[in-house]
RNA sequence: CGCGGGGUAGAGCAGCCAGGUAGCUCGUCGGGCUCAUAACCCGGAGGUCGCGAGGUUCGAAUCCCGCCCCCGCAA
């Protein structure tokens, strides 16, 4: 079974890692053009390429993927795994793999269909969440489920819930390659009925200004963590809020309570958040212990 | 030349503007108190103050010059 695996970012290191260990034939990689990246804006390769380059593989950085279709067919590969690869595919692309395209999407499909499935479950307050090996149609990942693996959302933040699901993600692609090879593919439509939809993230939508619930804040702030990365105001300067749980508490909004080695307690519309990890303007980031060592914040400011 | 903050003990910071024997909180090590402790008390160790046998000065963490690195915003 002679694969080509398209991916991006760091997410998708480890399913093309992992099915390489398992033995697959990942005979190239399509990934997204090099970008300047940084305040430095220095061209830089996407993670999978990095990756790809150095296990000498292939790599093909199209600027549009559906202007290759041919290149991408005289290839002739049986199947093409898709994880986080950033391009929309065309029925061409599709059609230039006779085993089909899947793709790993980091939800319990139906639900978080789009650009930002593990921060909407977050935000969402799901108690699970999960990745999900689909056939790629080209509705939105709308196609027929291969597997489905899950795990618990809890108090994680989008970035330690992203490293648990790009493994799982390996794990799935790995499990999906086998099932296709053995000819065992049992597909499940999605209940479009079910089917919900979320979109790009932006900065504008991490502003903490503590009038939604503890609850609710606790979900934002980890939820937009590390990136683009939750913030509100301190005495004039922005500070990026990185790891919260809603707590008790009683204050006015946005008040710090509290603010000691277990946490900066700061309340909200309603109970508190106790923020353990943060980044001062200028700064990198502390956990609640150090910020508090430097007085950097103490009990009685106020964030707004 | 996008805007800005910063590099001082293992960590987070103050000191710099108005040069004069390096300080705070935490950690660490030792001792004490306690049924006990992440609590409290006493004591100790630990720093070429990013780099330049650079400039100014009697004297530079502090002022001037050059370089390196880190970070927030923006993109």
């Amino acid at each position: 079974m002679k694969i080509v695996y398209a991916g991006s970012p760091e997410y998708a290191v480890k399913p093309l890692d992992a099915l390489i260990e398992a033995g697959a034939e990942v005979i190239a990689v399509v990934t997204q053009p090099d970008k300047p990246t940084g305040r430095k804006r220095v061209l830089t390769p996407t993670p999978v390429k990095s990756r790809a380059l150095s296990l000498g593989i292939p790599v093909y950085d199209f600027v549009k993927v559906r202007e290759h279709a041919e290149e991408l067919k005289a290839l002739n590969a049986d199947l093409m795994i898709t994880c986080a690869y950033g391009q929309l595919l065309t029925e061409d692309v599709l059609r230039s793999f006779p085993r089909g395209v899947y793709n790993l999407h980091a939800s319990l499909l139906p639900k978080f269909r789009g650009a930002s499935p593990i921060q909407s479950a977050i935000l969402a307050g799901e108690e699970f969440t999960g990745v999900t090996v689909m056939k790629t149609e080209l509705a939105l990942d709308s196609g027929d489920i291969l597997l489905v693996k899950r795990c618990a959302v809890g108090d994680k933040t989008c970035g330690e819930l992203s490293e648990e699901l790009s493994s799982l993600s390996a794990q799935a692609a790995v499990e999906a390659v086998g099932l296709l090879t053995q000819g065992k593919e049992d597909l499940l439509l999605q209940d479009e009925a079910k089917a919900t939809f979320c979109k790009k993230i932006s900065k504008e939508d991490a502003r903490v200004d503590f009038t939604l619930s503890a609850v609710q804040t606790a979900r934002l702030i980890n939820a937009m963590s590390p990136s683009p990365a939750a913030f509100a105001f301190l005495d004039g300067s922005s500070v990026n809020l990185l790891k919260a749980a809603a707590c008790d508490g009683n204050g006015e909004r946005g008040e710090v309570l509290s603010a000691d080695k277990r946490g900066i307690v700061v309340a909200c519309n309603g109970g508190a958040v106790n923020i353990a990890r943060l980044q001062f303007a200028g700064g990198k980031p502390v956990c609640a212990a150090d910020a508090v060592n430097g007085r950097k914040i103490k009990a009685g400011d106020r964030l707004d």
